[in-house]
DNA sequence: AGCGTTGTTGAGAGATGGCTGAGACAGGTG
DNA sequence: CACCTGTCTCAGCCATCTCTCAACAACGCT
């Protein structure tokens, strides 16, 4: 395991360092924003640990720059602050998990763990197919960059549908990826909610994305 | 997005379901260790959030249970300590990630989002034989690059051909293999819908690639 | 060649699957 | 309370698909 650690502070940058050595992973630091960008971009890691408060360029616009650059390596960021907002802000950023100072040593250890089995996303958060994108945090859909506005559920099967783009899916499957486990009534609404979702994403465009396979199902396919 | 909730107080229960309904997810909410291990283990789900508190089986048991049925559904463990040995343990036996009680609801759906990002199950292969092409996941037909549009009955029966390319079948194997077992018709329904495909995969485009094998049955072999 | 057997095909009746408009109902909002 | 929005049911329509039937063609055997 390969692990950066960005970490303006060098007494708590050595004693990271030392507990990492300590479970055989091969760490480098660096100590501002500029350099663990750099180092983050180029350096194949399979982790990152990542100081807020950085010289430079801090640890914010690092993930975020990171992410723009569509380097999906696990972030882990560390804060003095106990703020829950900074959580947020980091898991909006693009941060894969967050750690507030001070804590032991053994809860790094066993969180990067489970980064890193996680492994780096290799799929962007925003959906996309043809001209159509669907961002699941942001709960937006957009076809040509023009704001479309689904109602919940038609949100829901199309974001079923995107996860699955190219594959024919079958009524039985949106409606149990879609509706809960008490839902007993017909197919028949998923059926309607094609027709909900057709006539607010493509009819406006002229397009036809969500293609009828008669006796299967639904296929969405990507087109501009 | 299908998840299981699985927590005993009621309040809390209530809680996350009406954050995760707000997402347009699908959930389900059971209030024991042992019917939350049995939903999660057959109720196919996206991600299972679990307490640690639980009667008849507490959450570390249900994951530990979980992932020795060998079932990977991402689980994600709520806490009401503060103990740092609780993550440990989650993490050892498995769990993917941890919150401690009380989060705001947003950390929760973020952190869900990206349990739910990393697995995308991959698709069977395509099957081929000259220059045709078939994807049962696509539910598609190619010939040379267009795409053929054959109806449900004759895609399955060319799949059943195409999973068995070169070997001379019956008709009876293909009436076996693609029509059900109250089927009580004539064997000539098999000739019938062997004439449909012909026409629609190999006479717009002067091939045979569906032989008749007189006494036998039929085979398909490679063309281009 | 002649003949029975086996395979091919066109026509058409009936069944099925999918789409949609109308409207009932619930929950939230002014 | 009236109004709006979102969800879901229902029933009718239409296009397509499935399968049967029967005539015809091809094959292979004596």
């Amino acid at each position: 395991m390969r692990i950066l650690v960005v970490e303006d502070d060098r007494n708590a940058a050595e004693t990271v360092r030392r507990t990492l050595v300590a479970q055989g992973w091969a760490v480098d630091v660096v100590h501002d924003g500029d350099s663990g960008l750099a180092r983050a971009t180029h350096g194949d890691y399979h982790a990152v640990v990542l100081d807020i408060m950085l010289p430079r360029r801090n640890g914010y616009e690092v993930v975020r720059e990171l992410r723009e650059r569509e380097v999906w390596t696990p972030v882990m960021m560390l804060t003095a602050k106990d703020g829950e907002y900074d959580q947020i802000d980091a898991f909006d950023l693009g941060a894969d998990d967050y750690l507030v100072k001070p804590f032991p040593s053994h809860v790094m250890v066993a969180r990067l763990r489970a980064l890193i089995r996680r492994g780096a996303p290799e799929r962007p958060a925003v959906l996309t197919a043809g001209s159509l994108t669907l961002d699941p945090a942001a709960h937006t859909v957009r076809r040509r960059g023009t704001d479309l506005t689904p109602t919940p559920r038609e949100f829901a099967v199309l974001e079923f549908l995107m996860r699955n783009v190219g594959v024919a899916v079958s009524k039985a499957d949106i409606l149990h990826a879609v509706w809960d486990a008490h839902f007993d009534g017909d197919e028949n609404v998923v059926e309607v909610y094609i027709g909900y979702l057709r006539r607010r994403i493509d009819k406006p465009f002229g397009c036809a994305s969500i293609e009828t396979v008669r006796g299967v199902g639904y296929r969405l396919v990507a087109v501009d």
